[in-house]
DNA sequence: ATTCTATATTGCAATATTACGATGAATGAA
DNA sequence: TTCATTCATCGTAATATTGCAATATAGAAT
C-alpha cells in the first residue's frame, strides 16, 4: 500500500521515524554536510557539489525546510539556506535519546 | 524514478542514509523500542503489541535483520529476536559522529 | 523593456515502500 | 499421522519517493 499507519504508532515514534525519513537519503545527508562544512549559507553552489539536477536538488532542499532542520532566505537573485540550529538541537536530543536506550545492559538471551 | 543514484554519494553518506532508512517508519521504531523494554528476545508478542499484520511485522523485522540491528534465532516454534548491542554501538556512533556536526559555533549568516 | 541568472514548480516515468491475504515450511502436541 | 502454532514468503494493490526535462517566477543587469 505505500501508506504508513501513523495512528497505530506513539507520537514519539512518528517524530522519530519523520526525523530519520529527512536522513534517510544521501543527497540530503549530503547538503546537511556541505551546510556544516562551509558554516555558513549556501546560495547555489548546491547543484556543483551534489551531481544532481536543479529540480531535483530543489526538491530535497525543501523536504529539509519542510520538517524545519534547514531555513532559506531570500538574498537578492539566489537562496541562502542554513541550518536552523535550534531546530537541529531539538532533533538531536529526540535521536539521541531513541539510539541511547541500550544504557540497561541486563538479561540479554541471544 | 524512486532510483537513489548511490555512485554520486560518498560511503558514509550513503551509510548513514541506510541507517537512517531502517528507522524511517514507525513500526520498526517500535519494534525496536519494544526489543529494548523487555530487554530480551521476543518471541512473537510483536503482531499484538503493534497494530499490524504478521506478514508486515514479518518484513519489518526482514529489513531491520538485513542491516544487521537485529537478530533473530529460532528457538522451537518460535523465532527469537533481539537487539545486535555491537551492531547498535557502531550504527550509534556514525550517527552521533553526523549528529554532532554543529559543534563549531562559527560565523553562521541567517 | 529585455535578457540573464538563480531557484521553484509542474508533470511525468521509473522504482521503492507499505500493507495484507493466501500460502508454505517447520516444529511441537495430540 | 494429523492438527495447531509460529513465522516466512509470494503475489498484489495502493501509495510514496526519486529524478529530470520543461517551464515558471523573480530579481539584477544591461
Amino acid at each position: 500500500m505505500g501508506l504508513t499507519k501513523t495512528e497505530k504508532f506513539t507520537e514519539d515514534q512518528n517524530t522519530i521515524a519523520l526525523i530519520a525519513k529527512a536522513f534517510a537519503h544521501p543527497a540530503r545527508v549530503a547538503i546537511l554536510q556541505h551546510l556544516f562544512k562551509i558554516n555558513s549559507c549556501i546560495c547555489g553552489d548546491l547543484v556543483e557539489e551534489i551531481g544532481l539536477a536543479q529540480p531535483t536538488i530543489s526538491q530535497h532542499l525543501k523536504e529539509l525546510k519542510n520538517i524545519g532542520l534547514i531555513k532559506g532566505t531570500i538574498e537578492g537573485t539566489s537562496v541562502c539556506y542554513c541550518i536552523d540550529k535550534d531546530k537541529w538541537a531539538e532533533m538531536k536530543s529526540i535521536i539521541s535519546q531513541f539510539l541511547d536506550q541500550d544504557l540497561n545492559d541486563g538479561n540479554t538471551c541471544c
